[in-house]
DNA sequence: TAGCAGACGCAACGATCAGTGCGATAATGG
DNA sequence: CCATTATCGCACTGATCGTTGCGTCTGCTA
């Protein structure tokens, strides 16, 4: 094996809400309301976006929207946490270095899509705190991932935390208060930042 | 000097928008609509946050917000910057790594207030881009003017980039996507972790 | 002090939203 | 194959939003 899915949910396909009924139609309106939502913030970058505007795009009775995911920082975070999520694979290079880069820069390009960007704001703000965490509860659990299969090599593995701060920090602080994506180039740099420690100070703006 | 202030604009005193009448009613006017913002987002959390609720809350015709904001974005973006900027001042130690020190730990201390990181939130999602750099634009500018203080000491600086990306970058996830804001001795790890670069990997768990 | 112009309040309009019973449909389990 | 029940569509209502035109008020300037 090697690549590792991402362990968080979805385990057999569609996955619905996960509750009862996870059949044909319940997913095919799923699916058309996500893709819905997903559309309307790639356009309009969430200006306008209301339960009945996205039941229109869906094809799907304003009802229906509000029944099954109640309010709109609700269904923000549902098509948030499923869009995040499961896209991107754990990769295994046999270093723990040549993980955290491959994993750095696919996290990079992803936060580098502007609907991706644009999602995501929408849900920190209409979800509140709990948005936020559905954004980024995956990276966080494929971080884990990488850090434990190292342990299981048997290397010594930084705090989750720690690493956490030094790579999905400056990732997502730039993805969502400044302009710049940053580049792929830019995010293995951080890779190195974060294990190399034994340059001087002052160094590391042209450590590459 | 022992403390310089912020090097954003507000150079007099009340600061309205800047373009015409600064006068009396028109700051009172938007003192109270500041106000109205920061106490129905600390309240109800940027839920049911609209222009006729603010305007209402305020004492203020709903047309007045409606003509001098235009969108419920454009208010959130001048409301955070008004409210993030200026509160912090430029502490000067005498040494790069306390001026860091201190400033990380009054930045972490602001974004441990729940009404400061719902108006964050808020902010984000209703202003797309330029309201996450409302956000932090004040606070570059001070890490900036920290670097540069320590350049006109004769110190050798790290990157403002990079700067950025280890303190502002960590801080701002923390506190946006995450429940934990951060306490105020893991604002100052974060210095260390940044200026001192000689520690073998794993040890920065505990090098407390 | 007097005129000017920007800013505000008022009232009204159309449009849309959020929410609620009720019947119909289709997916699940025996 | 059939009963059950979760799920969806439909029609409807009250409430609120966003916007505009016009008159008034007040801060600025000659």
């Amino acid at each position: 094996m090697s690549m590792i899915t991402t362990p968080t949910v979805t385990p057999p396909s569609t996955s619905a809400t996960g509750h009862t009924r996870p059949g044909g139609r319940s997913a095919r309106v799923r699916a058309a309301v996500h893709r819905a939502v997903e559309e309307l913030i790639a356009e309009d970058g969430s200006e306008t976006l209301t339960l009945p505007v996205i039941a229109a795009r869906a094809g799907v009775h304003p009802t229906t929207v509000y029944r099954r995911w109640g309010s709109l920082g609700d269904l923000l975070a549902a098509v948030a946490s499923s869009r995040l999520s499961g896209d991107v694979v754990v990769p295994d290079t046999g270093t723990l270095r040549g993980d955290l880069e491959r994993w750095v820069v696919d996290v990079a390009v992803d936060l580098s899509d502007p609907d991706v960007l644009a999602l995501m704001r929408a849900t920190v703000g209409a979800a509140g705190s709990e948005g936020g965490c559905a954004c980024v509860a995956d990276r966080h659990a494929q971080l884990g991932a990488i850090l434990e299969r190292e342990t299981s090599r048997g290397g010594t593995t930084p705090d989750l935390e720690r690493a956490a701060d030094a790579l999905l920090g400056p990732l997502y602080y730039r993805a969502i208060f400044t302009n710049r994506p940053g580049e792929s180039e830019w995010a293995g740099d951080l890779v190195g930042a974060f294990l190399d420690r034994g340059q001087p100070l002052g160094a590391c703006a042209d450590a590459r």
